[in-house]
DNA sequence: AGCACGCCGACT
DNA sequence: GTCGGCGTGCTC
């Protein structure tokens, strides 16, 4: 077999004379040798032990994604060795023949991955430029779990390298490290002995073990703590631990508690916030040992933490938990794979209950930690439903703007603290839904959302068919209309109705951290929602429908998920904690909330989500690009048997309010966006057909992952599928 | 993605 | 004869 070189190389000298023929032709052969001896084109001294470095060349691209092997000069043996940073020469630059071997191409950075003696690799192996620092960043568990993680998500190690390992600060660098300080000892459960195994689960860690459980925890501030006590008792078993909440606010609740139990030194925090020199400084007490434990946002999820014992994810519901760099990994799901590799604990935490969080019990892969329902009704507060019928019979709310129910609550809270108003952010996308009972309206070949287009017929956002006749599964209603979001007034008027009152705002441009116990009105946006001290006495929840109309597979989910998340800081009913939602209360994440039952409701969705055929029970792709892209790539893709592609669709471009994410459309294209989903199982099957159909593209002619015209983006999980 | 190599048409 | 377009294929 020759290669394409090789052939066009013979077919050019066919006019030179047949001596000069034969000794070119040996000179390709001499290439050819399998087993070639490293040798640099200066001819410099190689490393005597293992001259050969395998080195993972630091470009996201796919065809790329594998080992390149160079020869290790000798003045760089001593500091080449596996893990540290290295610049090698890369590209198509480097083999000029004729004029003798010339250095070419440009440095690029890459890891050194192995040493090892001989290499695969037929040509002359070009040597390492430059070993950039002798701190070995790269472990081999690191390097394993970014390969694991490219697999999930169809991207490649060095995409993943890219959230993994902070740029290098060489100030940070040369700071000694202390060894770690001596462990705590195991803690006393406290709290945890609300939640029928919990003293269990701490004990388990304290002494070793690896329990893997979904954790309801409690409305309240205890949370924090009871995370710090989880990380004390690994601690205390000689393990290290690891925890990734959603924000930073949250990783200081954490870190605060952990100070109070175990004081200062036995944990670093990781938060995006931080300057590029006190990243780099606290990861690398991490991976030295220095510390034993972390805690952070979504980049700590892969802290090189020596000797994990526990890793914890605090509100996996929390969109900021989905990284948006490719290939775009979840904490949740990168945790996973970590206790699953590691063989160590796994702690799902949250007020409320994902349906990924409600797959792990159900599949037995992790155990439920609930309190029983007398502890939840001691905890919780009061919730109060103001649906449609309350609104059409009520004349002042009319007038007002705001249900009698719901003012008579605010003025009796305001007497005696706090009240928080929830209202929703600007910009939710306004889709279809049932005119009558509100159902979202759903393609009844799929089950896809329905849309209005530009000419105006519906149509569904998956599989792109027309819908004609639509009428609502629900209550047999036929009409639709639009859903739309106005809110912000809302608040303005509040606080026209009780002038009293101070009104405090947070938000996304300014959030607060707490507020005092003193009466004000606290209007804020889901997420943003100041701590008050003592709990607030009460919560009014505007707008509910609309964040229930969205038709977004997890809207209900989210609607519970946020209303849990402001009713979980409002004081327990026996202390006259109550809350208010603004909805329909036969609708189902309403009822969820009145009983304070996120688990239920999870499971629920769950059960329906399977007989549907819905992530997370069935996994999903979403490809996008330009239309004869989408269709040229899946035509080529050699997808598993089970593979089913729904649409593809056009990729709306700047719909209404929703912020456009990185990776949409560039502007002025139009993008059409396919969804391929396969069966529970066929997930690692789908995302490996896929990396290989990309990377075979690119290397073909296409222009790959990101640039080009005719590139296709490949997204595992994707989070907005209507 | 870059970047060089090589084939093929235009021009001193 | 040589210069330079861009179509292919490789990068240790």
């Amino acid at each position: 077999m020759s290669s394409g070189n090789g052939q066009q190389r013979a077919g050019g000298e066919e006019a030179a004379p047949p001596e000069q023929l034969a000794l070119m032709r040996e000179a390709v052969r001499k290439a050819k040798e399998p087993r070639a001896k490293p040798r640099t084109w200066r001819g410099a001294a190689l490393a005597r032990e293992l001259p050969v470095a395998r080195v993972l060349v630091d470009k996201g691209v796919l065809h790329l994604d594998r080992y390149f092997d160079y020869a290790v000069p000798e003045e760089l043996d001593a500091v080449a060795r596996p893990g540290v940073r290295v610049r090698v020469r890369f590209g198509a630059g480097g083999r000029n023949v004729r004029e003798g071997r010339r250095e070419g191409g440009g440095l690029i950075d890459g890891f050194l991955v192995e040493r090892v003696a001989e290499s695969d690799y037929s040509g002359p192996l070009a040597a390492l430029a430059q070993v950039v620092s002798p701190e070995p960043v790269l472990s081999p568990e690191l390097l394993g779990l970014a390969r694991a993680v490219a697999d999930r998500y169809a991207g490649s190690v060095a995409d993943v390298l890219q959230l993994a390992v902070p740029p290098r600060h060489a100030r940070a660098e040369a700071a000694e490290m202390g060894p770690p300080p001596a462990p705590p000892s195991a803690p006393d459960p406290k709290s945890w002995r609300r939640y029928g195994r919990g003293a269990e689960f701490l004990g388990s860690l304290a002494s070793g073990g690896s329990p893997r459980a979904v954790w309801t925890a409690l409305p309240g501030p205890q949370w924090a703590e009871e995370i710090a006590l989880a990380v004390q008792a690994t601690l205390a078993s000689g393990r290290g631990a690891l925890v990734v909440v959603p924000a930073g606010r949250p990783a200081a609740r954490v870190d605060a508690a952990l100070r109070g139990l175990i004081g200062d030194g036995q944990h670093a925090l990781l938060t995006a916030d931080a300057g590029q020199e006190r990243r780099y400084r606290e990861w690398l007490a991490v991976r030295r040992g220095a510390v034993r434990a972390v805690v952070g946002t979504r980049a700590a999820m892969f802290a090189p933490v020596r000797n994990l014992g526990l890793v914890v994810v605090w509100d996996d519901g929390d969109a900021s938990h989905s990284d948006d760099n490719a290939p775009f990994p979840h904490v949740r799901e990168v945790l996973e794979l970590r206790a699953s590799r590691d063989k160590c604990a796994f702690l799902l935490g949250g007020w409320g209950c994902t349906v990924e969080a409600a797959q792990l019990v159900e599949s037995g892969w992790a155990a439920p930690l609930v309190a029983d329902r007398e502890q939840v009704r001691a905890a919780a507060p009061l919730v109060r439903t103001v649906g449609d019928g309350d609104l059409a019979r009520d004349e002042a709310a009319r007038a007002a703007r705001l249900p009698t129910l719901a003012w008579e609550v605010v003025r009796e809270g305001l007497r005696h603290g706090p009240v928080l108003v929830q209202v929703p952010r600007r910009g939710y996308v306004p889709r279809m839904a049932c005119a009558q009972c509100r159902a979202p309206a759903r393609c009844r070949h799929c089950a896809g959302p329905l849309a209005a287009q530009d000419a105006g017929e519906l149509r569904c956002c998956w599989c792109g068919r027309e819908e004609t006749s639509w009428h609502c599964p629900e209550c047999g209603g036929f009409r639709l209309r639009a859903q739309v979001v106005g809110a912000r007034r809302t608040a303005e008027e509040l606080g026209r109705a009780f002038p009293a009152v101070p009104v405090r705002t947070s938000g996304r441009e300014q959030v607060l951290d707490t507020v005092p116990s003193t009466s004000a009105l606290v209007v804020s946006t889901p997420g943003a929602e100041p701590v008050a001290e003592g709990g607030y006495a009460a919560a009014l929840l505007l707008d509910g429908w609309a964040m229930l109309s969205r038709p977004d597979l997890r809207a209900g989910e989210d609607a519970l998920r946020r209303w849990i998340g402001a009713g979980a800081l409002v004081r327990p009913q026996s202390a006259g904690g109550t809350v208010v939602v603004v909805a329909e209360p036969t609708l189902r994440p309403v009822q969820a909330l009145v009983r304070w039952d996120p688990v239920g409701h999870a499971v629920r969705e769950l059960a329906e989500r399977a007989e549907l055929g819905f992530p997370p029970v069935s996994r999903m792709a979403a490809v996008s690009g330009k239309a004869e892209a989408v269709a040229e790539f899946l035509r080529g893709a050699e997808l598993p048997p089970d593979a089913e592609v729904l649409g593809p669709v056009p990729v709306p471009v700047g719909e209404a309010g929703r912020p456009r994410r990185a990776g949409g459309p560039p502007p002025g294209e139009r993008w059409e966006r396919a969804l391929v989903r396969v069966r529970p199982g066929s997930g690692a099957a789908l995302a490996s057909a896929l990396k290989t159909a990309l990377a075979a593209r690119t290397a073909r002619g296409g222009s790959g992952g990101s640039g080009g015209s005719d590139a296709v983006r490949i997204r595992i999980d994707p989070p907005d599928i209507g």
